[in-house]
RNA sequence: GCGAGAGUGGUGAAAUUGGCAGACACGCUAGACUUAGGAUCUAGUGCCUUACGGCGUAAGGGUUCAAGUCCCUUCUCUCGCACCA
């Protein structure tokens, strides 16, 4: 066993955390606003299996985050919780009988035990679950306020249906054609939803994002996900018909070009202008649509399919009767569900004006109609009142006359779709309304939250789409709050976003039973500074969160119009797998290394590749982040995870690779058993410390750990070359190790003499007269090439510097006899001597 | 297909404004030491070359005294979106 005792130090210190409520954080005034630090990280799904490693990644960074901003004096808000209502719980439930509540308390119980044994500085009180009545009390009322401002609306639209899960999916949940979560094929089917209208929102979820401090990639894929575009409805008239079609497009200048129109298989006109002639043809393609899955139809694409509807339309601008045809790839749910087809000009109406036979008309000049669609603006020609109009003044020139002859107008679009909020299932909170026949719907009084998520004797969801609670009569069965009559309980319950929409705010204030959390509480810390969590959350808990936010904004309820000020994704830590030549994997545990070092396959020899993989059950490659603690102890552990590369990038785990650090702390170790000595430092090792204070410090404000710890591992390895241990030197290294290895740096610090933590000592400052080297190499280039290197005084002028090149032996065997063009010095780096 | 990002030793990776490519760590090699441990310590370790030196940041080209960094072309990989009218 080694002698660096880290399972007695970190049991000792953690002990000692939680007994004294070190990380307590406190709504103290004097404290002045830019001295509040509000880091979050976002909470885990309480899982069966437990903490993997990629958890730890993301804890940590904000860990030492938060444990630098309170030695520089920050007042540092730093909460966990857990996001415990969720499917699989109940889907244990379903085969095994137990409570969900039980097993999610029970994985709620290992997370946390897990989590503390990291040593992360969690405020412990303000721990919050989603599945508790007293947080969901107030999940249920924010709910409320959304319907009591009409932002939720009850609708019996097609919605993806899981066989399996038997349970309504969003389509944010549908992943290629399959369920997010049981990997099912999904089919559609038509139930009664309750929908919240994000659209509504639409607009300031994309004009709030250019405040935010979030990486450009995932604000493009925000912007991207809500798809904002401007155009114009236009209305065409039906011939021989009452009806008329709406169509929105974004290039109402090309609407002389329009030669035929599409409405997608499920718009509501398709039956009412079918003709006879066509009607079979139409319904045996019908017919094929609907069985086509989602992915069928998006995947398919390459063929365009479509029928003749025997119907025609009237171009409003030009009065031309053009044909209306039913194809599947214009989607119902978005714009109108219809489109006005201009093959000149878009690519996809091209080729099926092609397949068709149907008239192509070039209206913008610019490219070749013939070859393809053109797509970019140009001078507009054969389009009447918009002949040699540009692009752009011909959109507004048609708008402005579809207006004046109220044939259409401006119109604006999104691709984000409402939000399907209700879940066929029970492990979620009940939704709080009441169906009576007289009085309508009618909202739980407030005061009677929460309403609680009664027992069942069964888990298992109806199969007809409802939930589990609509089995219990007495539950069900209940009076209007309004006229106090017979009435139905709501029996679908929230999706697992519900309550990650706002356990953020929760934390602010988490045993108020009066409000969600109080507006002191609020305004005290509120925005978050710093959020941290995987990529996999760029677009729906961050938008939907945002949503609700801007909800309560509007009721005045926060006082930010964003809760995220600032976001970073942290990388995935992924893990070797081994591939074989035809590139399928092999788990783990069937590979074995050669003598060579190459890699085998157990059972066939055959060679194996190791490549960066996903860690999966399948793959065997997961790693247990408790055997790594046990044998490395969780300073290791969080260096090593921070040591590996950037927090943003994805980076294999290597247990090979974390011995480095475990190495690094173990020399710190066996550093502090020397005596520790008052003398005065040697200067070099003085200068070394300084230049390392101002690196770290820098680095961990900027969330750049892996360097900071590379920093500390050349110090350390120079202060081990010196005899015994000067005082003057190793306590500030304890303290800017302290936020990395916390429970070691804690030890050390008892070491020296400290009677209390050092989790509020002062961070050390750095002297910049220290940091500055007094003599620096500089390299001599002879036309770019190093051809030698001397030690020079820092403030060497150009001048002295050039000289100096020009009088040095080995440079002269380069430019003797030959023409110096030119010669450039830069102070501190190099001289370069151009010669011919 | 479209969009975004990335390609640096055997491996994970470093590298303000263009200014010594490879810090730190793993692995490997040699040696020392021993309380034989998951040790530890010392030295070495991009490639070619006995040396002088040459070549090296996915490939090719360009700008520049000087390019991992800037520009153009190509390739590969990752992620996101996938008929959004």
């Amino acid at each position: 066993m080694s002698k660096y005792p880290f399972h007695q130090i970190e049991k000792k210190w953690q002990q000692h955390w939680e007994e004294h409520k070190t990380f307590r954080a406190k709504e103290d005034p004097s404290v002045p606003r830019e001295r509040r630090a509000y880091v979050l990280d976002m909470f885990p799904y309480p899982s069966g299996s437990g903490l993997h490693v990629g958890h730890p990644e993301g804890y940590t960074a904000t860990d030492i985050y938060c444990r630098y901003l309170r030695m520089k004096g920050y007042n540092v808000l730093h909460p966990m919780g857990f996001d415990s209502f969720g499917l699989p719980a109940e889907n244990y439930a379903i085969t095994t009988g137990t409570h969900p509540r039980i097993t999610t308390e029970q994985n709620i119980e290992k997370f946390r035990s897990q989590i503390k044994g990291l040593g992360f500085s969690y405020d412990w009180d303000r721990e919050v679950s989603t599945h508790t009545p007293e947080y969901y009390r107030w999940t249920q009322w924010i709910f409320l306020q959304l319907f009591k401002r009409g932002l939720a609306y009850e609708s019996d639209t097609p919605i993806n249906w899981c066989p399996d899960c038997l349970t309504g999916l969003a389509n944010e949940e549908v992943i290629d054609g399959a369920c997010d979560r049981c990997g099912t094929q999904v089919r559609r089917k038509t139930i009664r939803q309750w929908i919240l209208k994000i659209t509504e929102y639409a607009d300031r979820l994309l004009e709030d994002l250019e405040k935010l401090d979030w990486s450009d990639a995932i604000k493009a894929m925000q912007r991207n996900w809500i798809g904002r575009s401007e155009g114009a409805n236009v209305r065409f008239s039906v011939e021989r018909s009452e009806e008329t079609l709406s169509v929105y497009t974004t290039r109402p200048d090309t609407l002389f070009g329009a030669t035929y129109m599409v409405l997608a298989p499920e718009h509501p006109l398709v039956k009412k202008i079918t003709s006879d002639e066509q009607r079979e043809a139409v319904e045996a393609y019908l017919e094929k649509a609907e069985k086509k899955s989602d992915l069928e139809r998006t995947d398919l694409a390459k063929e365009k399919t479509g029928v003749f509807s025997g119907a025609y339309a009237v171009n409003p601008v030009n009065g031309k009767s053009i044909p209306i045809w039913i194809a599947d790839y214009v989607l119902i749910s978005y714009g109108s569900g219809a489109i006005m087809a201009v093959p000149g000009h878009d690519q996809r109406d091209w080729e099926y004006a092609r397949k068709y036979h149907i008239p192509v008309v070039e209206v913008v000049q610019g490219g070749d109609v013939e070859q393809e669609a053109y797509e970019g603006t140009g001078i507009n020609v054969n389009s009447g009142f918009l002949d040699g109009l540009q692009t752009e003044e011909a959109i507004e020139s048609m708008i402005n006359w579809l207006e004046s002859k109220g044939l259409g107008e401006r119109a604006v679009n999104y691709k984000l779709r409402d939000w399907v909020f209700s879940r066929q299932r029970y492990w979620g909170e009940p939704i709080p309304l009441v169906h009576c026949s007289s009085c309508g719907i009618v909202p739980v009084p407030e005061e009677n939250l929460p309403l609680m998520l009664p027992e069942v004797d069964s888990y298992t969801p109806s199969g007809t789409g409802e939930s589990p609670l609509a089995k219990i009569d007495d539950w069900v069965n209940t009076s209007c709050p309004n006229c106090g009559e017979a009435a139905k309980r709501e029996t679908n319950t929230m999706p697992q976003w519900a309550g990650s929409c706002w356990y953020y705010l929760r934390y602010l204030d988490p045993r108020n039973d009066q409000e969600f959390a109080s507006q002191e509480c609020i305004d005290y810390w509120m925005p978050v500074n710093l959020y941290v969590g995987g990529a996999e959350h760029a677009v729906l808990h961050l938008l939907y969160a945002r949503f609700w936010h801007k909800v309560l904004y509007d009721l005045g309820k926060v006082n930010t119009k964003e809760p995220f000020m600032r976001l970073v994704n942290q990388g995935m830590i992924t893990s070797y797998a081994y591939q074989r030549r035809d590139k399928s994997l092999v788990p783990h545990d069937e590979v074995e290394e050669t003598e060579s070092g190459a890699y085998v396959e157990k059972h066939t020899r055959e060679p194996v590749e190791p490549v960066v993989a996903k860690m999966s059950k399948s793959l065997k490659n997961v790693i247990n982040p408790d055997e790594i603690i046990e044998s490395y102890g969780a300073d290791s552990m969080r260096m090593y995870e921070m040591f590996m590369g950037p927090l943003q990038v994805s980076k294999p785990w290597s247990t090979k690779g974390l011995t480095g650090v475990y190495r690094f702390l173990d020399r710190v170790w066996r550093l502090s058993q020397r005596e520790v000595t008052d003398g005065q430092p040697p200067q070099h090792l003085l200068k070394l410390l300084h230049k390392t204070i101002k690196k770290v410090s820098v680095d961990t404000g900027n969330l750049d750990f892996n360097t900071a710890i590379a920093q500390m591992m050349v110090y350390i390895n120079e202060l081990f070359k010196q005899e015994g241990l000067c005082r003057s030197l190793w306590e500030p290294f304890i303290l800017i190790l302290a936020p990395y290895a916390p429970h070691l740096a804690e030890e050390l610090y008892q070491q020296l003499g400290h009677h209390s933590s050092l989790a509020y000592a002062e961070w050390p400052g750095w002297d910049e007269q220290l940091c500055r080297e007094e003599e620096t190499e500089v390299v001599f280039q002879v036309n770019g090439k190093v051809r030698a290197k001397v030690m020079m005084s820092a403030d060497a002028d150009e001048q002295a510097m050039k000289q100096s090149a020009l009088d040095h032996e080995k440079i002269r065997k380069w430019i003797d006899g030959r023409d110096i063009v030119k010669t450039i010095a830069v102070p501190k780096k190099l001289v370069n001597i151009v010669v011919k």
